[in-house]
DNA sequence: CGCGACGTTGACCTACCTCAATTGGCGTGG
DNA sequence: CCACGCCAATTGAGGTAGGTCAACGTCGCG
């Protein structure tokens, strides 16, 4: 099951009909690189990605920048922004995006009128806590390549819901400069880094596309785990929740064109 | 208002007490370095930190590590790990420790007894989470001397609850190794950058204690900025919920020593 | 007194950074 | 349809922050 999932996976037909109502009463328009949400800001909305990639981010005050996590479609930006008075991080479109920006009196309604919605939201924060700490080991220990390898690795899993055996391809939105952003390096290294992965691994990496050749070279290079992803119990509880609803059958394709066609 | 009394200043006196009866019945104690919770477990307590710091970390197959977090007395170990299942972490002690551990029947009870407790213990996930976001940028952005700097200024100001104006002492309870695991440098790295910090801003680590003679100089060198702590927040909520309890009357002191007093 | 944990020092090395220029694709306007 | 300009990728040369390895000092503790 894909990534983005979760939350549909785990609404009854009547609620999911309800929140894709809502998200797409709220959406919105932002072009590449624009913030939708700045450090410091009061947050005043949800929002949940409906097509593009969003990246958070934090900038130390002479400009450096660090991409903390990247949000795909369907998944949530950031409930915590709703318990919190400020925003501690920025967020930002990595190219065109579109995205559901609920404010609170809409989520309110939304929370009592899908029971199943808060819990779905919920687990998704915490698997997405997991992520940043995959990150910071990555940045503070792996080098440079492995950073790259186990980017690359993250996003397509996230993307297919599971660990690809053999071969297989998927959007990236990254440009190499972001994905410098996002692993602590320079764009002139990740390049190094991507040309040598080509050599090593037979990676593709262009037009938006990345294609792996062979995912369990890839991962070996990246000591690449999936286990902080939590695909099993995203799946598990998911089942649990709405058994009617197999992940084949609501699929974020219903609503995430992805950048590609627009 | 410390950091760790979020739980605290959130309950009311009768939630307190059953929260701290349910903290004394379930103590524990760890020596250095003993793992509390490893990679892969199935998590099966709440875990709250008494007196000593325990640190959350991950590892590389090869063994390098990395410390993710820091807990200091007061604060929950993992909220998380309750709602998964499998710990994508673990958690280890930083030096001797003391810890409560809650299973899930009495953490269920706790949680019916104290209608603040929940909501307590989401906050300080919440603030964890942001703190983690910082890590990530201070190890993926910061050069070797500001994130020393920096990791110096969060545990003082976690520890004490507001930014220091002037100069002051706090716990410090890691080796140069565990702060090279924290930082991704290496211990000769991190002792050669203790040194600069030494003749720069006069800062003293010894015995257990680090002290600030100039808490401002040692903030600019890091490029520190608290905000990601949510202190004010914190405090906020704490006095909503039971504004007759303020933080100097329900103070951390009540039962966390340190380590240095056992 | 001897051992283990931690801090300290020196010499040398390299992974990654910096700066700067070039290339290629693609959208836009003339 | 072509020219221009922008953005992203690429390449090269040279520099440095931080790593590695190995030894030594020091303190506390059994």
């Amino acid at each position: 099951m894909a990534f983005g999932d979760i939350v549909n996976g785990l609404l009854t037909l009547r609620e999911r009909m309800s929140w894709e109502a809502s998200l797409a009463r709220n959406a919105r328009e932002y072009s590449k690189g624009v913030d939708l949400v700045r450090e410091g800001d009061r947050p005043a909305a949800l929002r949940i990605v409906l097509s593009g990639w969003a990246q958070k981010y934090k900038q130390l005050p002479d400009g450096r920048r660090q991409i903390l996590a990247v949000v795909l479609p369907g998944q949530l930006c950031d409930l915590d922004l709703f318990t919190v008075a400020r925003a501690d991080h920025s967020i930002a479109a990595v190219r065109r995006l579109s995205i559901a920006e609920i404010n609170r009196a809409e989520a309110q309604r939304l929370f009592d009128l899908c029971p199943n919605l808060a819990p779905a939201l919920s687990l998704a924060e915490i698997v997405g806590a997991s992520v940043q700490r995959e990150w910071t080991i990555n940045v503070g220990q792996r080098n440079a390549l492995e950073r790259v390898a186990q980017l690359m690795c993250e996003i397509y899993v996230r993307q297919h819901g599971v660990p690809l055996v053999g071969g297989g391809a998927c959007d990236f939105l990254l440009t190499q400069g972001q994905m410098a952003e996002a692993t602590g390096l320079t764009q002139v290294h990740v390049n190094r880094i991507v040309q040598q992965l080509r050599l090593r691994c037979a990676v593709q990496l262009q037009n938006l596309r990345l294609e792996i050749p062979d995912f369990a070279q890839l991962a070996a290079l990246a000591s690449f785990n999936a286990n902080y992803l939590h695909l099993g119990e995203v799946q598990a509880l998911a089942e649990r929740a709405s058994p009617l609803f197999s992940p084949e059958v609501v699929s974020r394709r219903d609503y995430a064109g992805g950048d590609r066609c627009p």
